[in-house]
RNA sequence: GCAGGAGUGGCGAAAUGGCAGACGCGCUGGACUCAAAAUCCAGUGGACCUUAAAUCCGUGUGGGUUCGAGUCCCACCUCCUGCACCA
């Protein structure tokens, strides 16, 4: 028996859908709205690879199940394709990255097609075309051009920034507008490559090492996002969202707030150094100081006798990345200084060092160390035989030896008494932590501080092919933004897509950037030559999506309201699903980015995302990563070909739990295959045509009408929760039981042809013709299941005799617990196990079991 | 090390505290066929047993709660994912 004509099939209704344009989107208010989105892809040239239809199709079949639901979906697709895989393409190739881009998009939306996925191509977006750089341009400066304000926590328009009475002159203005402001440029350390001439990104840098090149960390001029003025809202609205725990867990990880207090050590009339510790109860403890090396401090305050050895050891550690510097120092690394602090609980002189263990960008880029109370510097006060001093005991009193190792817990202070200044023995850590802070705030000695490991957001990449940063310096060295009419800065054409060897971009090379005339004030300027991140086109795609064309604004504040749901506490897209890869970064970026447009009254919603979801892996056929050296690498070309996409699209949902990460089976597929194929002989003959057996009015068994009716019932509900995997399996049933019937109901059929339909969309859009349906499946209802039938007069329940299952029976439904028991006490099997045995309880739960406790 | 998640047949997996293994793959047998493929039907956790019935064992390990635990609690082991000197 041959298979249903999957292609021909496949290819009829991918043409009916693209000429009937029958995933268009409108507003329409008199509908409630969905909004079910997936991650922005980037168009490699290698084109689909198993995976992507994996969430691809689970976004399918919620929006087209919303559909027949009467809901108004919206269920974009569009491409993110600045980055720099094209313009290492565009290096090699001198093929202009636009041009490789648009090739790449255009196979695709190729692919995509072929899945039978239903997107609305005319609201597709693509982050490197001016018309939506535009947008993420004039976002770039809302931010720039707002600060914040810590009394009403958010964003304002930088034309409120207060300015300070004493600041008066224009030039000094501006120079407290540029501190204040969310976007604003620093010198921070960046990966250097000297032989290459330029700045890699971090995954590179490993990369080029390998290949024998040396990568320093050299302080560049870079532009960097204040998203640390975010972090307490970053992790508080958390709790708005539906995500899984585990972003969740990880978002509020990066965020990583600690409380404690920062503490000033006196060196000298002139010098103290800021440390900031999350323990400030174990002050009395601290037998030493440690910098990091890049600590502006070291220079002033190292004796002659170690300054070699300190700028030794200050260039080794800039020759480490991050990584390595982790790596290496499972051993801890240092330099004495030979400078001296006070520490100002025991008013005693203690060692100042600086090691690469103390990260200068973290809290004040210096600690005080308690070997006696913290793992990392009881190692380093080991290594070099630093004094290690108790003051925090157990709580028991149990002995502990702290040369041995440090005792963290919290638990009781000890030895912290100094009547010049504070003292706290005797208290639990909270209150000793309380007291000290106290302490420190009224002397003047330091403060309580809060402090975040989000560290604010490195926004300038050295490249070609990203969104031009519009702004402008001139010679007399003023600068101006681009207006909103000057939008959008589009990028030049240049000879070369190299750096430009200097550690600027290629944009650097170019004359006419450099050489900018402007229009507006007749002065010539250098244009920036930086350009925007990747993560900055992606972090408001999902709005644009809302309003795609629109010249005038991003995005229209109706549009964007109906779509979004107006609920301010909560997010805008109803269902966003993608990989875990992004659990921090693109989601913690997309979310500051919404949250600046909500305080600016931009959008209307806190959250960009009310639920996320990630899909798992597919692995090889082998359960190892699919890869090209390992050769288990599936292309879903090649599975569309053989089998059809329905069916390639009902086995990635078959396969398991949509967020497991599962291997790919061949067998698999032909399983499913083979289901589409019996799907397909219940209504249709060899050639097409409707099955003489399929009648209408025909009233099916009860068995089988309760089996149509919970297929319903489960299909709606496991699509819902997204379980696609049994609801699968329950088709599966229908399928198998329907297949035993000489006549089949055509109204069983037609119910059945639309649940299947969100996932196998072409064979059901055939059947559903052949069923003499005039309009596309897609416009149909989603049936409803009739509680009725789903009622059986019957049921099998067990009988337990000490918890064991020793019988069964069939009994009615409705038999009460008194029926229930008189049956299992008649039952033969059960009258033998209880022989001799007296029964001391019955436990009976109608609909399952009767259980007789017996001895 | 820290955080999150997962361990169930030969394999992918399913099970509101109530019949473990639905559904699919694979395998075995049968029907159809000259034959094969496809299709259809039946069987398929393990032990004991010629077979069947019956019985017993069985959800990573060890405890516990419960009439009853894959499911809840405690401890541990293994694997995955992320973070990792963040003071």
């Amino acid at each position: 028996m041959a298979s249903y004509p999957f292609a021909e099939i496949e290819n009829k209704w991918q043409k009916y859908w693209a000429e009937h344009n029958v995933y268009a989107v409108k507003e329409d208010i008199s509908k409630p709205k969905y909004y079910v989105l997936d991650m922005f892809p980037y168009p490699s040239g290698a084109g689909l690879h198993i995976g992507h239809p994996e969430g691809y199709t689970a976004t399918d079949i919620i929006a087209r199940y919303k559909t027949l639901r009467g809901f108004n979906v919206l269920h974009p697709m569009g491409f993110d394709a600045f980055g720099l895989p094209t313009e290492r393409y565009s290096m090699v190739t001198g093929i202009h990255p636009s041009i490789a881009t648009e090739t790449n998009i255009d196979n695709f939306k190729r692919q995509l097609n072929l899945l039978g996925l239903g997107y609305d191509w005319n609201r597709s977006v693509n982050t490197t075309e001016p018309s939506y750089y535009k947008w993420t341009q004039w976002m770039f400066l809302k931010i720039y051009n707002s600060w914040y304000d810590e009394n009403l926590q958010k964003s304002r328009p930088i034309s409120d920034l207060p300015i300070p009475d004493e600041i008066t002159n224009a030039t000094e203005i501006e120079a407290y507008k540029d501190a204040c402001r969310l976007a604003y440029t620093a010198n921070i350390p960046v990966n250097w490559c000297e032989e290459l001439g330029t700045v890699l990104a971090n995954e590179e840098v490993d990369e080029w090492k390998e290949k024998g090149y040396t990568v320093e960390r050299r302080p560049m001029r870079q532009w960097m996002i204040r998203i640390t003025k975010y972090a307490d809202r970053l992790l508080n609205d958390l709790e708005l969202v539906e995500w899984p725990v585990s972003t969740k867990e990880m978002q509020k990880h990066w965020i990583g707030k600690s409380e404690g207090a920062e503490i000033s050590f006196t060196i000298d009339d002139t010098h103290s150094v800021h440390v900031f510790t999350t323990r400030p109860d174990t002050v009395f403890g601290a037998t030493y100081l440690v910098l990091a090396p890049e600590h502006p401090l070291v220079d002033v305050i190292t004796i002659d006798a170690q300054k070699k050895a300190v700028e030794e050891y200050r260039i080794s550690a800039s020759m480490k990345s991050d990584l390595e510097r982790t790596e290496l120092s499972k051993e801890k690394t240092g330099v004495n200084t030979g400078a001296f602090a006070i520490n100002p609980a025991t008013e005693q002189p203690i060692q100042i060092w600086i090691a690469d263990y103390v990260l200068a960008h973290y809290g004040t880029g210096a600690i005080m160390a308690v070997p006696g109370h913290d793992e990392r510097d009881h190692a380093f006060a080991t290594q070099f035989s630093l004094p290690i001093i108790q003051v925090v005991k157990p709580l028991d009193d149990g002995s502990i030896d702290v040369q041995a190792q440090a005792y963290t817990e919290y638990a009781i202070s000890m030895a912290s008494d100094n009547p010049n200044t504070v003292s706290f023995s005797g208290l639990p850590t909270e209150k000793a932590k309380k007291k000290c802070i106290e302490w420190l705030e009224q002397s003047g000695i330091g403060h309580g501080r809060i402090q975040f490991r989000l560290r604010d957001w490195l926004f300038s990449r050295q490249r070609y092919w990203g969104e031009p940063i519009p702004i402008v310096y001139y010679e007399d060295g003023t600068k101006r933004t681009l207006e909103y009419d000057e939008l959008p800065l589009t990028l030049p054409e240049v000879k070369e897509y190299k750096p430009a060897g200097t550690g600027e971009s290629p944009l650097a090379t170019v004359d006419a950037w450099i050489k900018w005339h402007d229009p507006k004030t007749g002065k010539v300027g250098r244009l920036e030559t930086n350009t925007m991140p990747q993560w900055a086109g992606s972090c408001w795609y999902y709005l644009r999506y809302m309003d795609p064309h629109n010249p005038d604004t991003f995005c229209d504040t109706n549009k964007e309201q109906y779509w979004s749901g107006k609920n301010e506490n909560s997010g805008a897209i109803d269902l966003y699903v993608g990989g875990a890869e992004h659990a921090v970064l693109h989601l913690l970026y997309a979310r500051f980015w919404h949250k600046v447009l909500f305080d600016h009254g931009l959008v209307s919603t806190k959250e960009p995302f009310a639920k996320l979801f990630h899909q798992g892996l597919i692995l090889g056929e082998d359960g190892r990563k699919m890869s090209k050296s390992l050769g288990n690498v599936v292309n879903p070309d090649d599975i569309v070909k053989q089998y059809g996409a329905d069916s390639l699209r009902l086995f990635e949902m078959f396969m398991g739990p949509l967020e497991a990460a599962k291997p790919w089976s061949s067998k698999g597929v032909e399983g499913v295959n083979r289901f589409l194929n019996r799907a397909w002989r219940l209504i249709a003959d060899e050639d097409g045509k409707l099955l003489s057996s399929v009648k209408k009015g025909h009233h099916d068994s009860p068995e089988i009408e309760f089996v149509l009716h919970s297929t319903i019932k489960k299909v709606g509900e496991d699509i819902e929760s997204l379980s696609f995997n049994t609801s699968i399996s329950q088709m599966m049933i229908l399928v198998n039981e329907f297949t035993a019937c000489e006549i089949r109901s055509h109204e069983s059929m037609s119910a059945f042809i639309r649940i299947l339909s969100p996932f196998a969309p072409h064979i059901c859009e055939e059947l559903w013709q052949i069923l003499g349906n005039e309009h596309s499946i897609t416009k149909a209802d989603w049936p409803e299941y009739n509680p009725d039938k789903l009622q059986q007069s019957t049921v099998e329940i067990v009988l337990q005799v000490n918890s064991k299952i020793r019988s069964r029976a069939i009994v009615p439904s409705d038999a009460d617990e008194d029926a229930l028991k008189d049956i299992a006490l008649n039952d033969e099997v059960i009258k033998k196990h209880l022989e001799g045995l007296t029964i001391r309880k019955s436990i009976i739960v109608p609909g399952k079991l009767v259980n007789f406790i017996a001895n």
